[in-house]
DNA sequence: CGCATTCTTGATGTACCTCAACACTAGTGG
DNA sequence: CCACTAGTGTTGAGGTACATCAAGAATGCG
């Protein structure tokens, strides 16, 4: 049947919120889940719209965004598969949901899946967990912005990001150099760390200067002395 | 029964996550909460330590504080009557909570209040929106930490301020001029907002000489013009 | 009243932003 | 294969908002 296939074949079906719930479950949720695919810099919710859908995130990394009424932009947090995208329990979108690479995603119309996790407790109490590993997250990130320095919030972001790419390839040498592209060109990093594109540029050539970091070309990015950044990212 | 008392005279009730629960649950709760009475200044919980307990807050108001190695601050979230206060599913605790008023809290068991979190779904799903409203906040609070002017971030905490003070009066004139008193001296104002004590005291009388607020002396502070602190708030 | 704390105000410094030019990369079509 | 272009990244010069350092002034408590 085609609608289990859209599970049969999903590459987050554990990860997911989903993985709470057995075969005969999964089959109520296939109904109402859509697979779409976005392109990259296509934007899944825009803040101030209803808030009609909901979805996971099955491939892609996506942006959350806050902005300014004249413009100024945050980036308030990052997706990346397996993660739910998408506010219940409210009727407007807060922030703008933008794809930053090509994405795939699993749609559901909000107040279906809501009406899901009322009738699967083990559902809701994993997305509480994960709600609040984000909240801890965010006011985590708020002392960031507030307080660190540029050079300590862009060596903070090369350790995250760079374990992040670390843990899917499952490295073998965790403190020998490691290689890897980052999902984010300057200006999103420079939305993300509430920073600007040149002071991102400037700060990443200082690393490098300083033998901490390499910059191949691209947006690859090599750890060449990954306790100097971490003491980087610590005091500065 | 002394037991049950605890929770008849308690002053939040109906707003506390309890709400969810009839006089029968109740009891059950009962018997694990304890009343305590804390100081202004002394702190509940410290980052580092083991998450052992959680509490729902009945009077005064908590911080809840981030910090770096080096000893920079920064206040991630207030906490008022009927918050939960505590990291729960956590080993550790990452953020101190400090109150910043005397304060009386109803405290449990982390463990035990998993525990019977997971036998009231209806608890647990208000919990659940109650870190779904939180996570929100935390992340709009970020692009004000990283991207507002020290006099927006300034005119935004007053207009937040006042809206907490006001609702609690239950104020006929919401547009009149509205006194109240800050719960935070000018050094926490400052760590909320991500400045220093002397960028809050200077903002504050720009915004009196603008006759936009009032400084009666102490901690009070009048709105005047509410529209135009709104306007500071947006854009500066 | 006297002492400690908090708040205000001023002078100076600096980290980061802004504006501007240039270099590199990647994709397109001749 | 190489110009052509648009997007992205780097580097420089200069400005500014806020921090820092340093006195006083006001407040509040014993």
């Amino acid at each position: 049947m085609a609608l289990m296939d859209i599970c049969a074949d999903c590459a987050v079906r554990d990860q997911a919120l989903c993985g709470s719930l057995d075969d005969r479950e999964l089959s109520a949720l296939n109904t109402l889940g859509q697979r779409r695919r976005v392109a990259r810099g296509e934007s899944v919710i825009w803040a101030g719209d209803e808030s009609v859908i909901c979805a996971n995130l099955l491939s892609g990394v996506l942006k959350l965004v806050a902005s300014t009424a004249d413009g100024r932009e945050q980036i308030v947090g990052l997706l990346y598969p397996a993660d739910f995208v998408g506010q219940l329990y409210a009727d407007q979108a807060d922030f703008t949901i933008t794809a930053l690479t090509d994405a795939e995603l699993c749609v559901f119309p909000r107040k279906a899946f809501e009406r899901v996790l009322e009738d699967h407790a083990r559902m809701e109490h994993l997305l509480l967990q994960r709600t609040l590993l984000a909240l801890n997250e965010a006011r985590g990130r708020m002392l960031t912005l507030a307080r660190k320095s540029a050079e300590e919030k862009i060596a903070g972001f090369l350790l995250d990001m760079a374990s992040r790419a670390g843990s899917s390839g499952c490295r073998a040498t965790p403190d020998g150099p490691l290689t890897f592209d980052l999902p984010l060109n300057r200006g999103q990093i420079a939305d993300v760390l509430g920073l600007t594109i040149e002071t991102v540029s400037r700060q990443m050539t200082k690393l490098r200067n300083a033998g901490v970091i390499g910059l191949p070309g691209g947006r690859a990015v090599t750890i060449a002395d990954r306790t100097g950044l971490a003491v980087r990212a610590e005091a500065g």
